[in-house]
RNA sequence: AGGGGUAUCGCCAAACGGUAAGGCACCGGACUCUGACUCCGUCAUCUCAAGGUUCGAAUCCUUGUACCCCUGCCA
């Protein structure tokens, strides 16, 4: 991880703070912002308090970034607090291998809990003491319908559902019959409590929602104390009151919840109560973002563990080659609302290119080689010549890198017939080689197929470091390796993994279409400074992108990089 | 007997009755030891549509239209 230290000086924290700062003096503030002012204001709240609230039960991905980006950030903006919590209610579907991976990604985005971590399931004695409080008020029933029954009561979306024979029970049978439950007595699927609204209303969440089902699993940090488990709409709200969270920040999809939540939180008598406020999720166009889509497509064996380079998951873009700083940037940019959006990736990879520019080491590697033969440069000798790290930033240093009379070039800058407006190299064309020598092309030699295999040049000795001092210039500079000290690795290039050329990556049964050229490997060669890279460094081979090292495939004999993203480039051959 | 939402440039997104910010993308041009970066410039007479109110409307009213979400003992 030398690298992530490296680039996370103290000095570029603070200058990007001032520049988010600066940033921020711009950008009105988002409609949920706008919300707080005004509770803060008319004084429904003295304090900001958020929490993000993931079920264990799944890595973690973009969108979720979106979500945990905006809890932080609005708990920071107002000098509040930040509450890291899993919804672990339904322990059918969770495991901790899930809470440990959550949690590195929160950390490694930036969100920091401090103290604060939370689990749904240790309320459970509170969720259960509602309960029986709601019941005591007769807000709340046992009830024996099967799960047929009650989907066949609650009606349709334009008819309005029925009341269960159940629902007229004594408290005092309730009480007896949910300590039941409680107590084992039931059957999974058996009985259910629920909360005794209204079986007509318009909003099919406040038909008599289920409070509690009976479920004997042994859960994750309970084990076997319970053998009933409280329903997200009944737990969520106690969860968000008893940490006394103000603003409870959701996606859009639970808007209908709205009433159901304030309801729980109303008839429960807590005081304080918290505010649900929901905003639009984050898609990305032609990405697989889907949560279940990615645990296909890593199930299939399709991508390569939840990691896989070419995911959105955090772990993938994190293994990857993004920085937390470009994944915050960008959830930045791409703003709040409540407007379904789908934002594109190209804006991604620009946080990631501006995020790296100063950051990293540019460093030169060829990743299509083509052999160069400098035909008047002394035979056999190897010079050094001092190169700066980061042109841009002067602080990271400067570096010595072997220049040699055999080196290797990128195979697509040279060309034995130029198109028009080709300014690398062609025979007869003097070009710069980076921060060495000018050189001119003289010939090349070809395989029996025709294809070009060396090339022969003469340097300049004069023009030492890149420049030559008769001010005379050249058009094209192009980057090299010296061959008797290239460090051969792989690199691998990564298309969408969704194969969008139909127009969309779903068919008409809703299945991803793959893309099966998605990850593409190739052997490069590269500067002899690249020798001892870590897992996760990353780098700028100059005009050709940024990349990673690999933190799984990378042997110590072996660097793999992974192509985080292309350099922008305005190049292109007229056709 | 249905309810809840959302519509502003290719993509995000501001604007809160005073005459359409900004970013990404794109396209020009300057600069350049990265065809990168940077810098300049172009890019909505117009806000889903049609009416209306007003001196003035993306913002208010009316009527439509399109799309999304809701009938798990999932979250």
């Amino acid at each position: 991880m030398a690298s992530e230290e490296k680039v996370c000086s103290n000095e570029n924290e603070n200058r990007n703070k001032n520049e988010n700062e600066a940033r921020e003096e711009k950008v009105s503030k988002n409609f949920i912002e706008q919300a707080i002012d005004k509770d803060l204001a008319e004084g429904v709240y003295d304090h900001v308090q958020t929490r993000f609230p993931p079920e264990p039960n799944g890595y973690l991905h973009i969108g979720h970034a979106k979500s945990i980006i905006l809890n932080y950030g609005v708990a920071k903006k107002y000098n509040g607090k930040f509450n890291m919590r899993f919804d672990d209610t339904n322990p059918t579907k969770e495991d901790v291998e899930f809470v440990n991976s959550i949690k590195e990604d929160i950390a490694w985005l930036g969100a920091d809990w401090e103290d604060r971590l939370f689990f749904a399931s240790d309320y459970f004695d509170t969720m259960y003491e509602c309960a029986v409080k709601l019941i005591k008020k007769g807000k709340a029933y046992v009830c024996d319908l099967t799960p047929d029954q009650i989907r066949e009561y609650r009606g349709t979306l334009k008819e309005p559902g029925k009341n269960s024979p159940y629902r007229e029970r004594s408290i005092e049978e309730n009480l007896r019959l949910f300590e039941g439950m409680k107590n084992g007595e039931c059957r999974d699927g058996e009985r259910v409590l629920r909360a005794k609204i209204d079986m007509a209303s318009p909003n099919i969440n406040m038909r008599d929602p289920i409070l509690y089902r009976v479920a004997h699993i042994t859960h994750h940090n309970t084990g076997d104390k319970w053998c009933i488990y409280p329903m997200y709409d009944f737990a969520h709200p106690i969860e968000d009151a008893i940490e006394h969270i103000t603003h409870s920040l959701c996606t859009l999809e639970f808007e209908d919840h709205r009433p159901l939540y304030d309801w729980v939180v109303r008839e429960c008598e807590f005081e304080n109560p918290p505010r649900q406020i929901e905003f639009a999720k984050m898609y990305l166009n032609n990405v697989v973002t889907g949560k279940r889509y990615i645990k296909k497509l890593v199930q299939d064996g399709i991508a390569d563990g939840w990691d896989d380079p070419r995911l959105v998951s955090i772990s993938g873009l994190r293994r990857r080659g993004f920085t937390p700083e470009s994944i915050r940037r960008f959830v930045e940019m791409s703003g709040i609302s409540k407007a379904h959006s789908t934002c594109e990736y190209a804006m991604l990879e620009y946080c990631l290119r501006d995020d790296l520019k100063p950051k990293a080491n540019r460093v030169m590697a060829v990743l299509d080689p083509l052999k160069v033969v400098i035909d008047n440069y002394p035979e056999g000798q190897i010079e050094y010549l001092e190169v700066p790290n980061n042109t841009e930033n002067p602080d990271l240093g400067t570096r010595m890198v072997p220049f040699s009379g055999e080196i290797y070039i990128e195979r697509e800058d040279f060309m034995e017939e130029p198109v028009k407006k080709y300014y690398r190299m062609f025979p007869g064309n003097e070009v710069r080689l980076m921060n060495a020598y000018f050189v001119t092309c003289n010939s090349c030699v070809k395989d029996e197929d025709g294809k070009i295999v060396e090339l022969h040049c003469t340097y300049d000795p004069a023009s030492r470091g890149g420049n030559s001092p008769d001010g005379r210039k050249v058009k094209g500079t192009i980057h090299w390796v010296a061959a008797p000290t290239a460090v051969k690795a792989i690199w691998r290039k990564f298309d969408n993994i969704a194969d969008a050329s139909s127009g969309s990556i779903y068919d008409e049964d809703g299945n991803l279409n793959v893309n099966t050229d998605s990850k593409l490997e190739y052997e490069c060669l590269v500067e002899p400074s690249l020798k001892d890279a870590k897992a996760f460094d990353k780098f700028q081979f100059v005009r050709k992108g940024y990349f990673c090292v690999d933190y799984k495939d990378t042997t110590p004999d072996m660097l793999v990089f992974n192509r985080i993203v292309s350099m922008k480039s305005s190049f292109k051959i007229a056709k």
